[in-house]
DNA sequence: CAACTTTTGATTGACCGTCGGCAGAACTCC
DNA sequence: GGAGTTCTGCCGACGGTCAATCAAAAGTTG
């Protein structure tokens, strides 16, 4: 009995919103947008002068003629103009530009401390990413805005860290204002998971509408999109999975001064020192990592436990959200298929079948991208959505 | 450098974006609505004569006079049209009918075995749902819409129970479909633990944009309200709280095939059975209440562990989804502070600082009517959201 | 190649909603 | 009680959207 509610109401399809059908880029004519919003002919016709005026959107060639003159398609354009997307980590930062749809045009990658500060570490982003710009071929007015990924809690509101663990000086540094200055387009802050989940959304699950994606690394965090959606909780802090208590699993002592937290028991560097104590010389997560390529027996076996225990925190999760996808990431997910087979096997059998029976649980497949492309999305998302579109056409 | 993105579109701000400015209750004249939406004193004033012809808004009185012709006032009249709540347990059901704000008029409830099928269950809601219309001296034509709330899963797009497994007969039954040709208004169904969410939302703490309800009765569930919105999950399963392993939980086994589940461990029925080891004689959750509230000491210990098994996996929960207040509820939460004392316990210990900073944790107030409260405020809001009173203006 | 079909761009008048001004009503202040 | 202030209802002006029309363009079909 969901009566039709929009029936009837005759929607103000602004410009704005005509673009967002436009938006997927499949090629469009004038008369599928007027039977789709379902305005005059004419009045879409000015719309879409005024976006074609714009460069967001670009005549896309002729249609098959039904019988008489072609018609002309129109689909977005999104080499009109550029974003910056910046993904920094503990000890690197990754720039790179890329185009409205998160085609990466120029990328690069650079050691980088964050504990340097906001100053001198912004400082940089800011003259790297300028250079970015020049050497994508693209003049400085192309750019139209800037997504930043960071490595800690984040006000995304504000743009503004909240007591970031790892973060020395940067609690509450107003990023986005310091960006903004030196750059003069807005500038959009996430903590670096929700900005990877954003990344692995909109490159290449853009249909599903929940979706879990978890960061396996030096820490383990993970960023919800529910309903389409980035869930930040109240504080900014949703996802934080590293410090829930692993279900059965061994009592060791985290730095966040519980014990049993899933990251002191399964991050990559608790592999690594479990692996150290078995004599291996490993000392970080890319060098289990490389064991594990290697061939080694022992590392192998370490990941997959590894994985069993962050099923354990992630059936939960399942349970609690349940999602449609889950998808893994950060370095340690590189150790092939042992991690995810730990994770499958305690997941499928801690949750309940209408839970899992049409769930996936998969790697990422962005090698490492998966923030600047976060980034490069919420960036865009910015500036293409229907309110800015309108506001920017005046 | 957040830009202002309104700044310059005039919002096409139709009488229902109007009335939802006035559906807190709070009296405005047509001076505050046409600074607040930014329109002329005569589209306000025409949008107010469309309103109080509806009777949704009605004169509030004069306000007080600021040197010249006093202002007359308009606000919110609830009162106007009725809806018919259900909240249907496995054994009993509960229905009310309300005015718009949830203020109940009569209430009605009745041992009704969920288990007897859609057919004659929602029959006698119907039959019964009609007569208290009556009673509440309301014509049936000021019912508009209905609210029902089942113990188990429920698509709510479709309104209909997917496998639910306490309720013989429901799946895939066409709950709005039936109950709708019976009372010819629309009826939107969910699970009863959103359900009771959304009333405690609705009822208590509106300003609270992430809530977490848990429902501690013979099952454990919770609803999950995330940036002011029921989250329900790709298959409405969604808040499945009582199969999640409890970290550091007792191994009993679970009707679901796995062990140590938390509804295992910590629901109101495994409380019993603990407790009849100990030679109590118990049966029921409520009868662990009548124990408890009669002083038995190992009775409340008994509730107090529960509450540190549930404090377990609300841990997990306030990690993962950073809410800003806990409330619980169910016949368990009737037993006084002991649950919660136990739940606190736990997740002040098992959470960070930034989670559990401004996290508040308390038992419901509604005494038992969270449910048809939840299922008034589902109802009202399809009838009040600001697209269905342009269409029923238009 | 001619007849027909369909799209495009431009123009037009009708319609509707919004805006701002104006006159009258209702109240306060002196 | 009069002057000033503020609210209310009414009216004409303005601007955007719509549907209709036309001529030109660019195809297909026989």
């Amino acid at each position: 009995m969901t009566e039709e509610l929009t029936r009837g109401v005759p929607r103000p399809t602004g410009a704005g919103e005509l673009f967002q059908l436009l938006r997927d880029g499949r090629p469009r004519t004038r008369a599928d947008l007027a039977a789709v919003t379902g305005q005059a002919r004419s009045t879409v016709a000015a719309r879409v002068d005024l976006l074609l005026s714009s460069g967001l959107v670009a005549p896309a060639g002729e249609a098959a003629s039904t019988g008489g003159r072609p018609p002309v398609t129109f689909a977005f354009n999104p080499r009109a103009r550029a974003v910056l997307a910046v993904d920094l980590g503990a000890t690197h930062a990754r720039l790179a530009v890329t185009d409205l749809a998160g085609q990466v045009l120029v990328e690069h990658h650079q050691p980088l401390a964050i504990a340097e500060g906001p100053d001198v570490v912004l400082d940089r982003v800011a003259r790297v990413g300028t250079e970015l710009v020049r050497e994508a071929g693209r003049e400085p007015t192309d750019l139209v805005s800037v997504g930043v990924g960071l490595p800690g809690p984040v006000d995304h509101g504000t743009g503004r860290p909240t007591n970031p663990p790892i973060m020395p000086g940067w609690d509450d540094a107003d990023v986005p204002g310091h960006l903004g200055r030196l750059l003069g387009v807005p500038v959009l802050v996430d903590n670096d998971v929700n900005v990877m989940a954003l990344g692995e959304h909109a490159s290449t699950y853009p249909e599903v509408d929940h979706l879990l994606f978890i960061k396996v690394a030096t820490g383990i965090g993970a960023g919800i999109i529910s309903d389409g959606q980035i869930r930040r909780g109240a504080q900014g802090a949703a996802g934080d999975l590293g410090h829930i208590a692993v279900p059965g699993g061994r009592d060791l002592p985290c730095r966040c001064g519980n014990t049993g937290c899933l990251e002191a028991v399964a991050s990559g560097s608790a592999i690594a020192t479990a692996l150290r104590s078995e004599g291996l010389e490993v000392a970080s997560s890319s060098e289990v990592v490389a064991l594990v390529r290697a061939g080694n027996l022992a590392a192998s076996r370490a990941v997959r436990e590894a994985g069993r225990d962050i099923g354990g925190v992630l059936a939960a999760c399942v349970s609690l959200l349940n999602p449609s996808l889950i998808v893994v990431g950060g370095v340690v997910a590189e150790a092939g298929e042992h991690l995810l087979a730990g994770i499958r096997e305690v997941v499928y059998r801690r949750s309940l079948p209408l839970a899992t029976q049409h769930l996936r649980i998969v790697t990422t497949r962005t090698k490492g991208r998966a923030g600047v492309l976060g980034a490069s999305a919420m960036a865009a998302e910015h500036v293409l959505s229907s309110a800015a579109i309108d506001a920017s056409l005046g």
